[in-house]
DNA sequence: GCCTTGGATCGAAAAACGTCAACATAGAGG
DNA sequence: CCTCTATGTTGACGTTTTTCGATCCAAGGC
């Protein structure tokens, strides 16, 4: 349930140096887009939100998450899925549940792709 | 060509503490959640690179930007519309050209947003 | 004034996405 | 084995996104 998505932030995790010090080629822009993108969703958000509020090595249970949407228990299915295989969660089953928790170098890594190289806060 | 945009960061720059120190509501997921969005194609983290790679205050003609892509120029300059009313660029028109720069203070909510708080990088 | 050139805007078509109801599957407990 | 509960999967549908050609606007040069 947790071998091929995990492929993806192994092999790239120091793929992608940071947004301003080159161009990304098709590649890059392509693998990181991937994950960008299951984060450019409000129910997606939040259920990464609340998954990651546990902390380091927390654990949520879906029957946990689902209540708190008005959405279908597949649709919120569905969004877990997308948020495994961008690499950012991943899954367990224990006996009737299935618990979810974050992988924190994903999160790490494009944090560390947008921190701006010399950033002047200011906005002028 | 760059007022209600500006906006969007104006208010909000210090609305989402983190991830993980509490689940957002809708309001947050849905605001941070078009940011993510614009971030999750791969043509405009193209753009968005080329346009970061000039460096702090650096701008980009966009007519360096268009030949660099196997798109119309229609195309590329809807995904730049995209990435401005995301907040993270901005541009100007001088004479004949129009120069788009990006906006540093966008990228550092994210990448803080995104920063673990306690991660232990390996990932065990 | 009239071209020309750089970009944005306007439909429209195809693809991708979010959502649900229906179904399938995996364990637990009889 | 059968049933019940918790989740994942499938197939369909409406909406959004991506892309293009055609058109429009702004600025410069004549």
């Amino acid at each position: 349930m947790s071998k091929q998505e995990l492929e993806v932030i192994g092999q790239d995790t120091a793929c992608c140096p940071g947004l301003a010090s080159a161009p990304l080629d098709e590649d890059q822009a392509a693998e990181l887009a991937k994950v960008f993108k299951a984060l450019g969703d409000p129910v997606r958000l939040r259920l990464l939100s609340m998954i990651a509020s546990r902390g380091e090595g927390g654990e949520v249970c879906v029957c946990e998450l689902t209540p708190a949407f008005d959405l279908s228990q597949p649709t919120i299915s569905h969004h877990l899925k997308l948020l495994r295989q961008a690499g950012l969660i991943d899954c367990e089953r224990r006996g009737t549940w299935v618990y979810y928790w974050v992988l924190p170098a994903a999160l790490d890594r494009l944090a560390v792709f947008l921190k701006a190289p010399t950033a002047v806060e200011a906005l002028a």
